[in-house]
DNA sequence: CGATTTCATGTAATCCATTACATTGCGGCG
DNA sequence: CGCCGCAATGTAATGGATTACATGAAATCG
């Protein structure tokens, strides 16, 4: 019974003169047709395979393959109501701290049959609910913002939302981040142990929680240094390589003296670098930079910089299991996970020069 | 009659009671038996409104807006055949160079009522060919693909794939991107008139077509200045930081004396810069170096990178307008579109240092 | 041996919006 | 006056898969 396999019988496939040798569209009627069952029989076989007996599987796989046959998903989301979708929002794809959480998602999701949605905000509202809206819509399963705004989606019961690198104070939202107080706090720390009495704070926009985490670990830091904490060396910036350039140039417009500089990530820390050796500084010599993410970039400055790193992929992978979470249990309440980041010490810091 | 509205006659629903105030996810029927009207007069009113009577429009829109009703894009897409979705196929996202075409298209896409869905392939074949099933199963309209290999889509007719950044000999596929010869010649002109005369190249994976066009640039600009191509001043690379390291390793290793470097991306000229200055060689005081690309970085290394700066937007852009065009009108023959490329002059490059 | 499961498969409802075609009512034209 | 055409709306087919329920046959049980 066995042993007859498809070899026997007679020619296989393209050879068949009469029939349509090019694949058609071809629809689960015709596999049903040509396999000769009920088109019930030809999901199942492709679903759940072990309720269809051994034979009619094989035929079933047999034609197939032979058609090069696809489910229409969109048929099948229909009526599923899964679209198998998420969507990433995030301010700025050109941020590679930011593709690199998203490739974390990506990973996630693709693992469980999952893709992914790209969704640039830059920083719009509009685009922000515009994306949140595809939920309601149906066009896709979960959001994954990585915006400090959470955006409401038009459907009732829970939200099919996690934030990811950021947080809400909200309860009701399942976020994965990392704890912005300590971490900041080691990096301050690390500076006041080499010495620097003086350290000058490039903080991010205080809309985002955890730059507000960030100014307070630099706070708390100073505190524990037994250093004051002088609102003059607290400068604020937008992220971007030009703030960090700008900040610089404003302590110095200022006449703040600092030896040492924290930044709330790396590319205003590059900026700050590139800002302070223009003025003749030198990096650590007279001015020590720590930065904050530690993007793929940070290792090849020079000096390569010293920063915080956060597991990017690691938040990335962790967003999306709490999402894959979301959408398969109901009932699971939002959590908050807060995931470690470690200073990397590198070449952008150094004792503070003896006076 | 028409000024009664829902709110009169009978309690709504299936007779849970307190349930009714929530907005549930409601369907055209819905809409249709509360405004009065067949649900085809409310999908015209959402999809032409012209073709409706002001009044009924009017009375429509208002249930819609009360209720907050949004078609299902599902059912929307499988009667249409539309998925309004379209894959974005790229080996690497943290590659800064492939963000910035992505915002590109994302731009085009969504001023076009199109999203964008993140396919990162990292280069592997199988990972290609799944997303290239995703637009056979109705899952995306169409593939825009930034490595050199086309998948392709098990469809008939033809294929609503675009390539951007990279092209391929094949006449039957729609491609975006820039004159490489041409502009890899620009870059090694440059160098030449700057009196250099052992110029090294760092070639890409040869296995792309504008790779062996940059390398056929490198070349022939050679040629015109007269200068000798020599094979051991040529290295191959995967447009990976470290390979730019390892680039110079090896050229060092083997002795060859050059005092400018070509590299065929950005990322790869910052890896040669940072071994170049470990190995106690001064850029450019010792050796120039060209990066190709332009990336955000490459005006923060140091020294500020000279380098082929690609559009990249509007390769993004370009590459969605033709995608939609290609989606539009199945007559439109593939076509290729070139774009100019410009050498971005900074200060990793100077005149041969007079021996 | 008749009754009851169990297994494999078939029939048809369902998901929800779009749209071809049918219907109705009304003003205009010969 | 009767027919035509147009405007507005309704009815029902359609897209393609999933799946609840029904059916028939074989297997199991008392």
């Amino acid at each position: 019974m066995s042993g007859k396999g498809s070899k026997g019988g007679r020619k296989d496939g393209k050879g068949a003169a009469a029939e349509a040798p090019p694949a058609r569209v071809s629809t689960v009627k015709e596999i049903a047709a040509i396999a000769k069952v009920s088109v019930a029989t030809v999901s199942r076989a492709l679903q759940r395979p072990e309720v269809v007996s051994e034979a009619t599987r094989q035929r079933i796989h047999e034609v197939v393959k032979r058609l090069g046959y696809t489910p229409n998903a969109l048929a099948r989301n229909l009526r599923t109501a899964r679209t198998r979708l998420i969507v990433a929002l995030l301010p700025d794809i050109a941020n590679p701290f930011f593709s690199e959480v998203i490739r974390g998602i990506e990973q996630v999701a693709h693992e469980n049959g999952y893709s992914v949605l790209l969704g640039e905000t830059q920083g719009s509202v509009v685009r922000e609910q515009a994306y949140a809206d595809m939920v309601a819509a149906r066009r896709a399963d979960g959001i994954i913002t990585m915006s400090p705004r959470v955006p409401a989606i038009p459907i009732q019961g829970r939200q099919p939302v996690v934030n990811a690198c950021e947080y809400v104070k909200d309860g009701q939202i399942s976020s994965v981040y990392i704890d912005n107080v300590a971490a900041a706090g080691v990096a301050v720390d690390y500076l006041a142990m080499l010495g620097h009495r003086e350290i000058a704070f490039v903080a991010g926009p205080p809309s985002s929680p955890i730059c507000v985490d960030r100014e307070q670990g630099y706070r708390l830091a100073l505190q524990r240094a037994k250093l004051p904490v002088h609102p003059g060396l607290i400068v604020t910036g937008d992220f971007s390589i030009e703030a960090g350039e700008r900040a610089v140039e404003q302590l110095l417009a200022q006449g703040q003296s600092f030896t040492a500089l924290f930044c709330s990530n790396d590319e205003m820390a590059i900026g700050a670098m590139r800002a302070l050796s223009s003025h003749g500084l030198s990096v650590p010599d007279d001015v020590s930079v720590v930065g904050f993410d530690d993007i793929r970039f940070a290792r090849y400055t020079s000096p390569p910089l010293t920063t915080v790193a956060q597991p990017k992929n690691a938040l990335g992978r962790e967003a999306m299991s709490m999402m894959l979470e979301l959408l398969s249990d109901a009932e699971v309440p939002p959590r908050k996970r807060v995931l470690s980041a470690d200073l990397v010490v590198r070449g952008s810091t150094a004792p503070r020069r003896p006076a």
